[in-house]
DNA sequence: TTGACGTATAACCACAGAGATATATGTTCG
DNA sequence: CGAACATATATCTCTGTGGTTATACGTCAA
């Protein structure tokens, strides 16, 4: 079962489409060729990378005449924070254990 | 220039790889064999996985005999939270902004 | 309506990498 | 030493996908 995580980790895995990312995070919305031109990729390969973060969440798209102005949509990043935190707190229950553990052969 | 980030990302986008490394943030350090019983795939390729993770430093391993036991260096998510949370400052500091700019037009 | 523009889609190519099997390396035991 | 075991490496295959160019679609201006 992939687990929703998934998407997301692949989703931000490429670095020219995490670069869109950031670079929407950073500077807020942006059209496609403003995008484009400072990807140093084509433009078709911005809207795929564009459609891929769209399908995960990560960013909204607004259509106005012929332009599309693309945003980030941070709450989707939540999960990664969710599933970072978890990972830690699995450590440190562990490591609780540990102290535990010791403490108890300590007596 | 890809950053630092980059091997983090992509070595967590893979779904087997990261069912490893979660099983190791859960239960503690593990043989390889071990993980090879739970993870699907030939032990080979959970040989791979774990190379790949301790080359991005999230697996340390520990030579015991003919065994090999891993274990998850949490400390290497680190980065994953900075980045999550520098992407998230971003966006506060555009909406702080946007609240300063609605407040001021209020006036 | 025609043409220029902005973006999306189609079709194709090239390569990274995840998987398998076979085998090498190293370790314990008899 | 020789055999069984645990893991790592070598080699190959094949799918996924990021990139390209060409083109279709929708919008604005004249």
């Amino acid at each position: 079962m992939p687990d929703a995580y998934d998407m997301l980790f692949r989703t931000l895995a490429d670095p020219t489409r995490r670069a869109i990312f950031e670079r929407l995070c950073r500077q807020g919305e942006q059209t496609v060729g403003a995008l484009t031109s400072q990807s140093g990729v084509s433009q078709p390969a911005v809207s795929k990378h564009l459609g891929v973060l769209k399908h995960a969440g990560l960013v909204r798209d607004r259509h106005e005449g012929r332009q599309t102005h693309y945003s980030a949509q941070l709450g989707a990043l939540a999960p990664l924070m969710d599933w970072t935190r978890e990972m830690a707190g699995f450590w440190e229950s562990r490591f609780d254990d540990l102290e535990d553990l010791l403490k108890r052969m300590d007596q």
